[in-house]
DNA sequence: TAACTTTAAATTGTCGACAATCGACTGGAC
DNA sequence: GTCCAGTCGATTGTCGACAATTTAAAGTTA
């Protein structure tokens, strides 16, 4: 009868999502120590449940702890963004690759839909919303894939590159501005991307995709390079 | 045992390294739980530090907590498995393919010395040096592939791996006779990577070292299967 | 003023105790 | 004998308090 109903109902679990709408609402500052005792009055529970969710975050690469002095928000060297996104593409090429033999035809309509969205919404002007789609886009891929690893694997990159995002942008003053005709560009390549899908042609898919999070590393490199101008002119 | 004398690193640092030995050391079975209370004290420690770790090592993929019931020892399914090879075939050749052009001639020296301790361990009829060892020349060519986090993921899945492997080991109850005849055939195919990283070429170091993962997947698949046939007739 | 010591406050690390929950057990009822 | 409700022991979840450590500040000396 108890046939693993499991209840999400941990204190721990509420926590570790609270941290997280806390890092990535923008409320830290790169590199910043989360307070455990201040955490845990804000959420009104005691330290150890939050203690016990800093741990588990540290595990995934947001937050880097230092022995007795506390956790902070990690902050990324150029190198490691560097390996970092190497290997995004790299799982982004494979995670097409499977997909392309195997992703259903509702999930290739989904992807049809977002992508008449995103144009939507880019003609529209507006910038906000293409992020939660942009996401949902290469996340109905990455699962197509059928690995459930690999898309665990770039979910956790994809986690930690939005971090950074957050970090050079604060660096840079929250332009967050001149995103249209990137939009554009990037949803001229999602179109040629299902298209390969829908022929289910691996190869292509893959690198297409392969490209597509290539050329996300350069817009966030020049985001980067925005950030450290005004940092060094400051 | 009780942890001998304190460290300068914190004590959950210590208990996860305890943690890993007790896995790791076959004192538990597949899916058996971790006793927080008998863990505190046979290490001499209370529960928090405990709890800390085990959320810690949960995240990695050895452990699953069940909310109220406890952390308990990961099974696999032949499902995850089969995808979780998959993904570690894949880094592996991605690996290769990196370190074919950026490894160093002391790491190719280190190889070679590697694979004539194989050699001669194996003529000598030795199988419990062989792990370790083989563990060392794959630990080179990802390191050398010069991505720090495909290195890291491949650890993590390797690791999992073992455990994989000890839980079959204790299924089909303790043999470990995999076999001299695995070990050479497995040095044969250390030869050729060797060679391929020696001749810079990306393209067959990767392909071989994707063929290496996935021999050690039907070997480990075989051992799966000689677990299944003792237990279903015990 | 600058550098070094000393002191104090803030914060993390650890612990034992209590509350909440689960699993096994008991004891009927049919 | 099987099923179900209730109970009890064992274990996890949470909390507040204390110890250990670090950081910041104050104080001292040249």
């Amino acid at each position: 009868m108890p046939l693993e109903f499991e209840r999400p109902q941990a204190l721990v679990e509420s926590v570790q999502e609270a941290l997280m709408n806390l890092i990535f609402s923008g409320e830290l500052n790169a590199g910043e120590r989360l307070n455990e005792a201040a955490i845990a009055q804000s959420l009104g529970v005691s330290r150890s449940p939050v203690r016990e969710a800093i741990r588990s975050l540290a595990q995934t690469g947001l937050i880097v702890i230092h022995p007795n002095r506390g956790a902070f928000l990690r902050v990324f060297s150029d190198d490691e963004i560097s390996e970092m996104y190497d290997f995004r593409c790299m799982l982004a090429r494979e995670a097409g690759a499977r997909a392309a033999t195997r992703i259903g035809a509702s999930d290739l309509a989904r992807l049809s839909e977002i992508i008449d969205d995103i144009e939507r919404i880019t003609t529209a002007g507006s910038v906000r919303e293409f992020f939660p789609l942009n996401i949902e886009f290469h996340r109905i891929i990455v699962v197509a894939s059928g690995n459930r690893r690999l898309a665990s694997s770039y979910f956790d990159i994809a986690r930690e590159h939005r971090l950074y995002r957050q970090y050079c942008l604060q660096l840079a003053g929250q332009p967050e501005q001149r995103g249209l005709a990137h939009q554009q560009t990037s949803n001229q390549e999602h179109r040629l991307i299902l298209a390969a899908l829908q022929n289910q042609d691996a190869q292509a898919a893959g690198e297409l995709l392969y490209q597509h999070d290539l050329s996300g590393q350069q817009r966030t490199g020049e985001l980067r390079m925005a950030a450290a101008a005004k940092t060094s002119v400051a």
